[in-house]
RNA sequence: GGCGGAGUGGCCGAGUGGCUUAGGCAAGGGCCUGCAAAGCCCUGUACGCGAGUUCGAUUCUCGCCUCCGCCUCCA
């Protein structure tokens, strides 16, 4: 049985295949480092991790990219309070991303694109927009005019006619569903010259601009958590299909959230764990990836201390068979040398791959595996 | 109000129109062991509520209840 992967636009498992021969293009939406990671944060990073694993064990060439957001509302709002420049903030923002990730064994990106690094390319994009007739600017920012491109709210199901609308705001838009791909800085704010004024980009536009320019369009597989649906990838979709005149991705894949006391960890919120706290109260990083990564990816996680604890004696139940049998064959080369000789470990791998591919099925692959240790 | 998802045994968590009804944790019994630990073996019959379709539904359909996510920054 092929790799099939559930695509959100689709609403449907779908037998995977890649535009290149033998090569997958894979944007993942990363953080934006306005603070350091939390488990919620990593979580994600592991989810798509695993999967860039699996397509790479499935023979594929990976080309993946995750952006890093390093200019937004809340990165100058925190860098004010810390008195500090966005630019410190961010960075060092990103280290302590980067060091989580070190530690939960994700494999670095090929590229890791940061927006401010990406100007140009958002401007040609605007342009793009602007010229035919998808976007217009007012009052020095740029906004997406939604009513311009009819499919809007195919990917998150939102009708723009049906959607809450917010408070009245002061910004220029046309119309309250309309989204700022470029807003004007205000003073002492980060800014970039354009054609339009001076201001730094909105958060929808980056990703646009970035994966374009990495993986071309369309490109395999774009993903994200749930919460990014809409509005983030609704509005990606929007500004690549209009501007580039194809579709972006031909998989949509969204993964399910973390949960603490019934409800989304998230920094506003208030209850989310920053990752460094846990690995420092003792927690070992192999335990917390796996906590994170045995559930099926497009299911919530409940983050409790006693979630935590069946993770540890779960992994130290496979640890302790994988060192049994490198003991038992007298060393890691032989395990290795003799790992699929037998018929039963043939059958162990096949089951495990079949569970895989079914949209990547980590917890019948992990049933698989402790049926093999047991 | 709109859109989407979920309710499984003490707990976590897969899956399926019936057949041998995952896996883990915890629990009970046993093996092994000088004791203990670890390890190994065995046991445990569950699918929110009410209808419907069906020879048969936890699995399909409809209604209801509860919970969660999104509609505002968010992995």
């Amino acid at each position: 049985m092929p790799l099939a992967l559930y695509d959100t636009l689709s609403r449907k498992v779908r037998p995977f295949e890649p535009l290149r021969e033998g090569r997958v293009g894979v944007y993942v939406c990363g953080p934006t480092v306005q603070s350091p990671p939390h488990v919620g944060h990593v979580r994600s990073a592991i989810v798509f991790d695993i999967l860039r694993r699996w397509l790479t064990a499935t023979g594929f060439e990976v080309d993946y990219v995750r952006n890093v957001t390093d200019i937004d509302d809340k990165i100058i709002a925190n860098a004010a309070v810390e008195s500090v420049s966005t630019w410190a903030l961010a960075e060092s923002n990103h280290r302590a991303f980067l060091a989580a990730y070190d530690a939960l064994g994700v494999l670095r990106p090929t590229v890791e694109p940061r927006a401010t690094g990406h100007v140009p390319e958002m401007i040609t994009l605007m342009q793009l927009l602007i010229d035919r007739g998808y976007a217009y600017p007012a009052g020095g920012d740029v906004y997406f005019d939604v009513s311009s491109f009819k499919p809007y709210g195919t990917l998150s199901g939102q009708v723009p006619a049906d959607m809450r609308q917010g408070e009245a705001d002061d910004s220029h838009k046309r119309s309250p569903v309309d989204f700022a791909l470029w807003k004007a800085a205000k003073p002492g704010e980060p800014s970039w010259p354009t054609p339009w004024g001076v201001g730094r980009p909105g958060w929808h536009l980056e990703c646009s601009a970035m994966a374009v320019k990495y993986l071309g369009q369309p490109f395999d597989i774009h993903g994200g958590g749930l919460d990014l649906v809409f509005p983030h990838h609704e509005n990606e979709l929007a500004q690549s299909v209009c501007a580039g005149g194809a579709d972006m991705a031909r998989w949509w894949m969204h993964h399910g959230l973390v949960n603490i006391d019934g409800a989304k960890m998230s920094k506003s919120l208030g209850n989310s764990s920053v990752v460094a706290d846990v690995l420092a109260s003792g927690v070992r990083p192999a335990v917390l990836r796996y906590c994170l990564g045995s559930a099926h990816y497009r299911s919530g996680i409940d983050y409790t201390e006693l979630t935590l604890a069946e993770a540890a004696a779960a992994y130290s139940r496979l640890e302790t068979f994988v060192r049994n049998g490198i003991d038992r064959l007298g060393g890691l080369e032989a395990a290795q040398a003799s790992a699929l000789d037998s018929d039963a470990d043939e059958a162990t791998w096949s089951l495990f791959a079949a569970a895989m591919d079914d949209d990547l099925g980590v917890p019948r692959a992990l049933a698989v595996l402790h049926n093999a240790a047991g």
